[in-house]
DNA sequence: TAACTGACTCGGC
DNA sequence: AGCCGAGCCAGTT
């Protein structure tokens, strides 16, 4: 069998780790948050928490939109908050979604974080 | 093509 | 309780 797609620029047929993530952070219930730890575990790839996060990067592209501003680092801290642009619109964001941050951390962080791999359980 | 990077996480000091 | 180093994967240069 030869290998058909060389150069597989198809956007319908773009399935890659990124569309993955993308997916599930989708699912983020507002008001909740989830770690890049958690969604990488809920892929199978948990060692990869790394790639997660900068799947969020290119979230920006991705359509419909994505809720980046509702992932956030293992101990709840908004680490990705400077990838929203000069001011906090992270913390805006979910503050808008009535999560409370206090220095950038989201409070109450157990009580708001939803684990795919629980909560999406499919 | 090989090397580097990065919105992470965990364990040890 | 806070800081440091190592492991990890995939996309980018």
């Amino acid at each position: 069998m030869a290998k058909a797609q060389h150069h597989l620029k198809d956007p319908t047929n773009k399935h890659s780790f990124f569309e993955d993530v993308w997916d599930v952070a989708r699912q983020i219930p507002k008001g909740r948050v989830t770690s890049y730890g958690a969604i990488a575990n809920y892929l199978g790839t948990k060692m990869s928490a790394r790639m997660v996060g900068w799947a969020m990067g290119a979230a920006g592209n991705a359509k419909p939109k994505v809720p980046a501003h509702r992932v956030v680092n293992s101990v709840g801290l908004l680490s990705g908050k400077m990838h929203f642009g000069p001011h906090d619109e992270m913390q805006k964001r979910l503050e808008k979604e009535k999560i409370k941050i206090e220095k950038d951390k989201v409070v109450d962080f157990e009580k708001v974080f939803w684990d795919p791999a629980k909560e999406l359980m499919l």
